[in-house]
DNA sequence: CGAACTCATCTTGAATGGAAGGTTCGGCAG
DNA sequence: CTGCCGAACCTTCCATTCAAGATGAGTTCG
């Protein structure tokens, strides 16, 4: 197995910022500083310097030398290419694995599947959606990808951003659906149709885009916010 | 535009470092220390520890904690699955740009290849390579997706470094022909031929790989050595 | 001879102080 | 009132220092 790496003080903050991030706690246009994350968190600004350097190069906030570090306002561009290119890499991966079918493949999405209902109908949303995730990573390792996947959920802290922004509009039945759907393309080894069941998939959060950029314009990029 | 953000040191080392890895003056495997290179540049450790902290986000260098910085050997597989997220997403913006094709898309491509053929008739190899890589970019520009080609070419790195143990064995020509096929399918609006082609383009680099892990062994991650 | 232990010497991690540049706001001249 | 200008106060950047874990060679004990 990997080494586990010992847990740096700069990693802790990494992660604290990130879902601090994530969750909207700390709000797209927000301006920190190292010295006031290092102050609440009581340590030195050193590791929180480090903290901002790797979420600058994440894309969530931006360095501005000598002035200031805000959190990123999202670019509503870069969450449709993020898509983009979630769909490309996600419609060859169901294409592979609806052209070579293992025999518990369907089984073991179908669990997923299950797994997801009973989230859905506990009402557990963030659950739910963690689920939701484990069901398109599990298809990219059935293709043999991990890694490919690995880059598509860096790049879906974006739109993460956004569906924190509409909890509760999530329609997790149409989700549970298009999974059942996408499953049953893969196993009857119907290539064409999986890929038609994956684009129908992914093309939902185009429409939950426009409603949050009506809705939280301030937390959106205009073409001049775009320093 | 961008403010152009200003230059420090720390990104200077940055720049300077992935230059080194990239052209293989660092193997593979190297052992290198922020005092080391903080020495050789005449600057303190603090920036080259930042610019270790990028470039380890970056896949180039690993950073284990209290022991040592390495080099990090090129991962067979993650080459491989770099390859299949480029194709995956250049397949996506063939089918686009060959969908719809603008009036001036057909002449834009035969100038790069133009261009290219020139380079090539010159023996310029780095030039050569410069203007592959652009005709590639310009496809992504003209499906309006620059930041996924920004993806692309973030990840192309590890396979530059492959690329450049074997610089010399570059089949331009063949490099020129495929150009020109595809090409001819975008301005025929034949996307089936399209993807056929890049996919076909691309799929070169997968001999160039095999090849290159039979001669440098050593420059490749082996099962155990992913620590 | 071999295993374990100590310690000198590496490494990176974190804390702190100052340096250099950016921003802001108040005073002052016109 | 308007526009300039400078000083106080911010920010990040870099240097320095200390701390703590890892490593390896030499030694000692069984």
């Amino acid at each position: 197995m990997l080494d586990e790496l010992p847990e740096t003080m700069a990693s802790r903050i990494v992660a604290l910022l990130r879902d601090d991030i994530v969750t909207m706690a700390l709000k797209p246009g927000d301006i920190i500083s190292e010295s006031d994350i290092a102050g609440r968190h009581g340590v030195s600004r050193q590791p929180v310097r480090e903290a901002f350097i790797r979420l600058s190069q994440q894309g969530l906030l931006m360095i501005r030398p000598k002035r200031a570090t805000v959190i990123k306002k999202i670019s509503a561009d870069g969450v449709r290419q993020s898509r983009f290119i979630r769909e490309s890499i996600e419609v060859e991966i169901v294409r592979r694995v609806a052209g070579n079918p293992h025999a518990d493949t369907v089984a073991l999405l179908t669990g997923v599947i299950a797994a997801q209902q009973a989230k859905s109908d506990a009402g557990d949303i963030r659950g739910f959606h963690g689920l939701d995730e484990e069901f398109h990573h599990q298809l990219a390792l059935l293709a043999g990808v991990e890694y490919a996947w690995q880059l598509v959920a860096d790049h879906k802290i974006q739109l993460d951003r956004v569906r924190y922004l509409t909890l509760g509009r999530a329609s997790s039945e149409y989700a549970i659906a298009e999974h059942k759907a996408i499953t049953a393309a893969v196993a009857a080894g119907d290539v064409v149709s999986a890929e038609k069941e994956i684009r129908k998939h992914l093309a939902r959060a185009e429409v939950l885009l426009s409603q949050t950029i009506a809705d939280f314009p301030d937390y959106f990029e205009t073409a001049d916010s775009a320093h």
